[in-house]
DNA sequence: CCATCTTTGTGCACGCGTTCACAAAGACAT
DNA sequence: ATGTCTTTGTGAACGCGTGCACAAAGATGG
């Protein structure tokens, strides 16, 4: 997964610890799933299959919420979405800006995810004069030059970078200076910012390259056992034991 | 990160922990960019102010690879670039296929960071039959039905995921079934894969609901500070402080 | 009201990752 | 050579996250 994560040392906010926080919308996302099912309980046994993950992890996790579960019968679907819905800040609308419509821009524009959570898009940005006033999403194209003024009138705190890599540092410091106080960054750079502003990164060249790690790996085991073991067939170690375990695969959040 | 991470016990790749591999691509771009800059030499305090991490993070991140540095100097940015690209299996091609040609799936087949690193593609898949034969970023789109032909022809072992959450399981099981052995996945589902196979996910929605989770935290704190000094008028806060009251909201809703 | 059965909530131990701090290694000047 | 100065490589301590295992809570049935 993708994701780098910003510099949050031992801050633990308000007691819910970093790692609990990165799991909730993986939570919600399957308890959303069932409610539309309208399954009124779910066991922290069931709920944490739908969610990929540990049940006892799962259980600690609510914890830091609250008492939520009722024992003997589980968790109530409806209330739980609504307490972390609330933990996470989803019962109100967040503006946001996304700076940089070319190709990755234009897509999270017409993403629906981004809505279906209270993410609302208050303006599309871009330097190219080309672009500005194209409708992308239904949305018309603003020029670069109004980011400040789009950033204040819409007290928007959440901005999202989609430019070259070259521009993203400066694209930031005017998204900071003007008010915004959370980035999410799609561009390969690093980005530096004032304290009391999050940055997270999305890097699929990261995520491919550590894949190839252990693809490379993989492929290493392969012929050392191969050298080592009677030499078996290369194909069906390719194919390799394919049982549909239920490891549970989570992605990439690592503290920065 | 995108990132939480594979759920890798004790596996300790050859020694190599995750957390290491997972920041050497970070340290990889920073080197490549000094390279390009001519710079012979680096010292670990300045590539680690350029990758963002602490440099005795880096050291030992380094130290897992072997002793690379030279006391007193640092170490020899060419030198360096290979050894890493070497340890992330850069230094081979990676044929990647990426099912599900929408907007996502376009702007990433665009996307230079891919081929830069070694990451070929090797098809662009998608199963609506309107798409098939498109050219985008210069590849005709192949139908889904040739999936397992053209993994298995192109020893496809890397496969990105860009379709709508309801047909990824699908599409996994197939890729998976064919060949492919490390999966990136877009779509927001919990993949189930077998042993053996990696899988990484990118979840944008999750990352803005975790900058939401801080940024209400840091509304809370501004509000709770301006309450606990002198009573400045609460009526400036809740107008003047621009984000709206995370803890004013609607009161619990009881389960049975 | 009591017994039984299910499932939560958590104490605890363990391992991984981070960071500090410093000895040792080497470059460089004299 | 010898000394000084810079920077690496790593031992050790610490803190966070994970998962086991179980007592307690509460539902349910008789
Ligand atoms: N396309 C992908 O799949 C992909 C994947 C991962 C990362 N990325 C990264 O995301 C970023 C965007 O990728 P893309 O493919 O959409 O690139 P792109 O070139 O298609 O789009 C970049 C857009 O940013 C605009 N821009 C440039 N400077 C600007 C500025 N100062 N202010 C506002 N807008 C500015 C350009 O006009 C252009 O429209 C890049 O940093 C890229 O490395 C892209
Ligand atoms: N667009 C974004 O910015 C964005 C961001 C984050 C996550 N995502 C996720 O990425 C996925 C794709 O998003 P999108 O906006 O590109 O959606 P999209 O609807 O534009 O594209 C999906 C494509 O997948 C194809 N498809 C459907 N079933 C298929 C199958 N069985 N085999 C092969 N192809 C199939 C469709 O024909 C379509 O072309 C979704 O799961 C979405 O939730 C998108």
């Amino acid at each position: 997964m993708a994701t780098g994560r910003t510099h949050r040392p031992a801050t633990r906010s308000r007691g819910i610890p970093e790692a609990t926080v990165a799991r909730l919308p993986l939570y919600l996302r399957a308890l959303t799933a069932l409610s539309e099912r309208s399954v009124p309980t779910v066991s922290s046994e069931e709920l944490a299959a739908a969610a990929g993950v540990n049940s006892a992890k799962l259980r600690k996790d609510f914890s830091y919420l609250g008492s939520y579960g009722t024992r003997g019968v589980g968790y109530d679907v409806e209330y739980l979405v609504y307490q972390i819905s609330r933990e996470l800040g989803l019962t109100q609308d967040w503006p946001v800006v996304i700076v940089g419509m070319g190709n990755l821009g234009a897509a999270l524009a017409g993403y629906g995810g981004f809505a279906s959570r209270g993410f609302r898009i208050a303006a599309l940005i871009d330097a190219d004069v080309q672009l500005t006033g194209r409708l992308i999403a239904g949305l018309p194209v603003r020029h670069a030059d109004e980011l400040e003024g789009i950033v204040e009138d819409n007290q928007v705190s959440i901005g999202v970078i989609t430019t070259p890599a070259g521009a993203a540092q400066e694209v930031c410091d005017r998204l900071v200076a003007a008010g915004v106080t959370s980035i999410l960054n799609f561009a390969p750079t690093v980005l530096t910012v004032p304290d009391g502003v999050d940055v997270r990164k999305v890097d699929l060249s990261i995520e491919l390259q550590i894949l190839a790690f252990h693809e490379q790996r993989k492929a290493g085991e392969e012929l050392e056992s191969s050298l080592t073991a009677p030499p078996v067939a290369a194909k069906a170690v390719r194919d390799g034991g394919r049982r549909p375990g239920p490891d549970g695969d989570v992605p990439a959040v690592m503290p920065a």
